[in-house]
DNA sequence: ATTAAGATGGCCT
DNA sequence: GGCCATCTTAATT
């Protein structure tokens, strides 16, 4: 499948883009590997809504929010995980689309070996935790939230904040699932703007963070 | 089943 | 000084 390239992600307003991203697969190529997972759930972050890291103005930390559409925007939630987004609306705008759930396709091993290595260096708290990327059980916790993802897919803030979707080595594959149905609910874990509908995921999906 | 609580620490007002 | 776009375990219905 096509990767997604910068018409695309300019093409839609955000919330349209936060559905169109549902099914497709994200994929990140490094020296490590290869790994890649379906995105499915997604929220939208729009300017005028005071949720948005961007709705008051541009500052050092989410200065890639207003970017151009195709841009990877990486903030530190609690100070300590990192989340992705995927900034959509031409440069100087200040919207994204954040990723809080893959299914993962290709590099579980690798994904878990990701994700016990930051168990064991106490990155994630819990460190008598640990993942089996061969169980069903293990897959559905590789990458089923915000936080859990972008260890399981090797994205930092520090290396990977304003990389570009389009040219790599993180970028987004147009879609590999297209019959599903869609559930519109409000945003986790916020206060402002917690009566917005702007989350979306793919309805009876395991790999979805909450119901 | 739902709720509470704690680790974590930078960024913005 | 306050506010978090999280995740897990423990406690309570």
């Amino acid at each position: 499948m096509a990767t997604l390239d910068h018409t695309f992600y300019q093409q839609h307003d955000t919330l349209t883009l936060a559905q169109l991203l549902l099914g497709c697969e994200l994929v990140h190529e490094n020296a490590e590997g290869t790994t890649a997972g379906i995105i499915v759930e997604t929220e939208g972050y729009l300017t005028d809504d005071p949720a948005c890291h961007a709705y008051r103005r541009q500052t050092t930390r989410n200065a890639a929010m207003f970017g151009l559409a195709g841009t990877l925007y990486v903030y530190q939630i609690y100070n300590h995980y990192n989340c992705i987004n995927v900034v959509t609306r031409p440069e100087g705008v200040g919207e994204a689309v954040l990723i809080r759930a893959l299914e993962p396709t290709e590099g579980l091993e690798l994904m878990g070996l990701r994700r016990n290595e930051a168990f064991k260096t106490g990155f994630e708290r819990y460190r008598n935790n640990t993942i089996d990327a061969t169980t069903a059980d293990g897959q559905r916790n590789l990458a089923n939230g915000p936080g859990k993802l972008t260890i399981a897919m090797g994205i930092n803030r520090a290396h990977d904040n304003f990389s570009s979707l389009i040219t790599g080595p993180i970028y987004i594959r147009g879609p590999v699932l297209h019959d599903f149905d869609m559930v519109t609910t409000t945003r986790i874990g916020l206060t402002l703007g917690a009566d917005l509908p702007y989350r979306y995921y793919i309805n009876g999906n395991r790999f979805v963070s909450k119901k």
